[in-house]
DNA sequence: GATGAATGAGTCTTCATTCAT
DNA sequence: GATGAATGAAGACTCATTCAT
């Protein structure tokens, strides 16, 4: 080996475990954004990384287990992005905007991730047998929580069921994300805050106590 | 030919085109809804339909060809059953009740179609290049409709835009409906008319110009 | 049944079974010649032949059957007629000249039967396994007999051996034809009388004990 | 490492790439022999050649690239030797007996081979479209310019065709190979040479202008 | 650790043949 | 006898995964 193979593989070695793995979620995250799980071949997502079709078994047991880790890993990261935005707010209304809203950013910010998260996941919930994805599970519990929060405060109805209303609101942040992630963003009002303040709106008005009249937010 | 075997004759012939080509898409909504489409094996379509594996490609041109009709056909029937129920209504509020109540009662009744109709159609309208599933973009347009005329009769709120909320209300309902599905009905208030009020009466308020208290369903 | 229907069904059983037969070995003939044995469906013969799938077994065992029965009833007319020509004949360089025209003329009247018999022969007889062309033996047989009759008379040479020279002189004809079939007539001097006797010449200037100078034919 | 041990990785590599391909192309050779195109399973190739049907597809596009292959690359091999012998000699009548013995002598020497060059070939450049063979049509043209060289040499009689004769000799020689081929080599005379010269000195007599008796090879 | 050539299980699809009418 | 819908065996090809280097 040549002195310049030795810097050269030094150089390599640099690249270390944590990003390699990293590489190869990017590169799973485009490619299965761009064809599906299972139009997506392990090769092009080896390719997408620049490494070997072998070495992402070095880091994955699968690719099923690519799939899984993709998800936990990248929804553990937006929680807590979520989280620590939630726990700077203390009304339950204004907490909803932001939930609303920042999905809607995020859509708009890394769609190809977004669509794997959105779309592969309720694919992969069933394909994957023994899998429940609990970074998905949080995500919604927050919501839920702020339901819940809002109910405790007298500010939302109480009559509402939480458990049904959180898939309810989610169902609708969701759909929005959908349309945008599938048709592009051309199609509806361009700018994330705004369309997410309107349903914000919408929704708080089903869901809060009569007499107080919500407030939009002001960006 | 005796009087048994004309009958005998006219029993199997009844097996014929139409009958045999609802038979494979019964098997391949159990199957699809089971596997997922990319897990569904033909021969199990085949199998579940009593058919040889080679009788599938009499009526349809291929797997993909098989859940393209399955959608569309399925969908038409469905569609006109709405339509039918809609035309009877005048008052938009009301129809929107109906058109939830009708959406999760058929989660109820046909879990399976169901579970097919939502998560392949997103799977499909990607890998399946060149389909755009006409059928639910029918479905989602009687709800805009819906929106739409409760808009001119200065029922519902003018502010609001109606693809986006067509594609929200939608999402809501969708969302409710997948968990029933991949959850099984157990863990949700099991009744779909209780539950269909209570989302539609929640998306009225939000959706109603204020003055008009809504009132629920009687069923 | 009706009176109509009565007529009906007797004018399609004036359809006797020879002509029946001889409309699927003509369908045959056309598509097996357009696509050759492997690539042609029994289901498009059927069709060229205005008959059901089923009939085909009627008549012919199987798809081998009929390739091979063809090749025996058409080459069966085929040596029949050329017998009669040459039995016209004494001279057997005379006879040569006229097998040779024959032959070729026989390319350029009915090619998609010559191609069948032609390229597919080679083909079936090894896939057919058991199956060594009896008609096309005796078509080469009458060529190896004008051999050994002009050799016998001190027309030609004795020094050549008959069954080699049977062989390349058929295979010269034959390539001719082949290149005719393949290519289509347009690239050749169209007449096959002109193109056979050429080669027929050319044939016999290497035939002929060498005080004969051999004259053309005249047409 | 150890010696052993680099001793074997030589060995193994020495596996690699064209040697691979060689042996795919080797065992494809035979079976097509043996069992025709068609009838030649792609799982029994990678059988004989001693690899996994796999990797087939890892050296080749499909079944018809790999017959195509096989042609191209083998011709090109016998092409190349040919011309090597006949740009040693000038003489054009014998560059002819050259041409004719080389031909038979690798029927004899290689019989799978001629068989496969021989008898698909005519099939193939049927059914796979657009694939007309070169490497096929190189060894024609080499015939070709024999013809036309004894022409301007005024050896060869000028009236002749050189399309037409071209074609007509090879025929005549590819037709005895065939026989040979088909039939085994025992019902002719086995030594190629003497074959080989008889035909050509037949041939020669029907193109050598008249004056020069042709005089036979001596091996 | 990284590589990527090789593996071979798995599946859609075709089509010759059958047989109930 | 004729039909043609149904059959199901067979095979080319893909691609996730392995493992020798």
């Amino acid at each position: 080996m040549t002195v310049d193979e030795l810097k050269q593989s030094s150089v390599n070695r640099r690249i270390s475990r944590a990003d390699r793995r990293k590489a190869i979620i990017d590169a799973a995250v485009i490619v299965f954004a761009r064809k599906g799980f299972f139009g997506a071949k392990v090769s092009e997502i080896a390719d997408a990384a620049g490494v070997a079709d072998g070495t992402i078994y070095l880091y994955f047991r699968s690719k099923d287990d690519l799939l899984i880790s993709l998800f936990e890993e990248r929804m553990e990261v937006i929680i807590t992005d979520l989280q620590e935005i939630l726990d700077q707010i203390d009304d339950p209304a204004e907490k909803l905007r932001r939930y609303i809203v920042f999905h809607l950013e995020l859509v708009a910010a890394k769609p190809e991730l977004m669509q794997v998260l959105t779309i592969e996941l309720r694919q992969s919930a069933r394909f994957i047998k023994e899998y429940s994805p609990k970074g998905f599970a949080r995500y919604l519990a927050l919501l839920g929580a702020i339901l819940e929060e809002g109910q405790q405060c007298d500010i939302f109805r109480k009559e509402l069921h939480p458990g049904v209303f959180r898939r309810a609101l989610f169902g609708a942040i969701d759909e929005i994300s959908l349309e945008w992630i599938l048709k592009g963003r051309e199609q509806l009002p361009p700018e994330p805050k705004v369309v997410g303040s309107e349903i914000a709106e919408f929704i708080l008005r089903g869901l809060l106590v009569d007499q107080t009249p919500s407030r939009p937010v002001n960006s």
